[in-house]
DNA sequence: ATGGCCATCGCGGATGGA
C-alpha cells in the first residue's frame, strides 16, 4: 500500500502534472493508494473531481478561494471524512481526513496544510501556534480512536538541522524555530514516527526548493512535507522516499511528493 | 548590499508563499 503527499501550489496549474505521476507511479510497480494534496487554490465548485475519477481516483476535497485547500485522493473511498479541525474556528482550508480500508484494518488519514507563519512575533506566527496546538490534541483523541493513524501533508516546520540546507543562515528563522520544533516534537510525543527518518536516505534530502536563484539545481531546500504514522503502523512501513522527479517538471511545483510504502 | 520566482486576481501591482 502507497501513500503520498504533495503540495501542487494549485491544482488547476498541476493538474496534469499529478496525473502524470500518479500513471508514472502505477506503471513503475505499485498505484499510489491514497494521496493527500495541499495548496489546491481552487473552490470545490471549480474542483477537477471528473478528471481526477476519471484516472480511477475517488476525491474528497475542502478548498476556498486563492489560497490553502486540501484533498484526498484514494483507491478505495474515504470515509467518515471531516473536514479542518473539529472545535477549532479556521476561516482557511486546510486539514482533510477520512478512513480507507486496508488488508490490515482501517487507516484514519490525516492531510493537513500547517499554517506557513512568516516570521516569529507577526499575528500569523501566533495563528500558526494556535493552530499546532489545536492539532496536537486533536490528533490525541483521533489516535485513541484511530490506532492505525497517518498524519501527512506540508507542516512547513523542520525537525531539526538536518531538515535545512543552511542552518546557520535559517537558525530561529520560520520553518526552523525552537519554538515550531517543540511542537512538531511534541506531537510526535502522542506517538508518531518520522517515517522518512526510519529508513536510510541520500544526504541532504529536502521537499521544498524555492523557485529563485536555482535553489533546487544547488539543492538548497528544506524538508518541511513529511509523514508521521502511528506506533500500530510503524512495523507495516517498508520504504519512505521523497521523489524528486516532478520538482525537475516544466511549471513544476515548489513542492514535490514523498512516498510511503506499507506491506499490506 | 539586495533580491532574483511563482500563483492569484484581474489587467497593475499587491499579497502570500517559505
Amino acid at each position: 500500500m502507497k501513500l503520498a503527499t504533495w503540495n501542487v501550489n494549485s491544482l488547476t496549474v498541476r493538474l496534469p502534472q499529478v496525473l502524470a505521476w500518479l500513471a508514472a507511479q502505477a506503471e513503475a510497480g505499485a498505484a499510489i493508494d491514497v494521496l493527500a494534496l495541499q495548496e489546491t487554490k481552487t473552490t470545490d465548485d471549480k474542483f477537477p473531481q471528473a478528471e481526477i475519477e476519471a484516472a480511477g481516483y475517488q476525491v474528497a476535497f475542502f478548498g476556498q478561494k486563492t489560497y490553502n485547500g486540501v484533498a484526498l485522493l484514494s483507491k478505495a473511498p474515504a470515509l467518515d471524512v471531516v473536514k479542518n479541525i473539529p472545535g477549532f474556528a479556521d476561516n482557511m482550508a486546510r486539514v482533510i481526513s477520512g478512513t480507507v480500508a486496508s488488508l490490515n484494518g482501517n487507516i484514519r488519514i490525516i492531510g493537513a496544510y500547517f499554517p506557513n507563519g512568516q516570521a516569529p512575533g507577526t499575528d500569523k506566527f501566533e495563528y500558526k501556534m494556535s493552530w499546532l496546538r489545536a492539532l496536537r490534541d486533536w490528533v490525541r483523541e483521533e489516535l485513541a480512536v484511530h490506532p492505525q493513524l497517518v498524519l501527512m501533508g506540508d507542516y512547513n516546520v523542520t525537525f531539526d538541522d538536518l531538515d535545512v540546507w543552511d542552518p546557520v543562515g535559517m537558525h530561529e528563522q520560520i520553518h526552523c524555530t525552537t519554538e515550531e520544533r517543540t511542537h512538531l516534537r511534541a506531537l510526535v510525543n502522542l506517538g508518531l514516527h518520522d517515517s522518512l527518518r526510519m529508513f536510510e536516505q541520500p544526504p541532504k534530502s529536502y521537499s521544498w526548493w524555492d523557485y529563485r536563484e536555482m535553489a533546487f539545481r544547488r539543492n538548497r531546500g528544506l524538508r518541511i512535507d513529511h509523514i508521521l504514522v502511528s506506533e500500530a503502523l510503524k512495523d507495516r512501513a517498508q520504504s519512505c522516499v521523497i521523489d524528486k522527479l516532478p520538482r525537475k517538471n516544466e511549471r513544476p511545483s515548489d513542492h514535490t511528493p514523498v512516498v510511503l510504502t506499507l506491506a499490506d
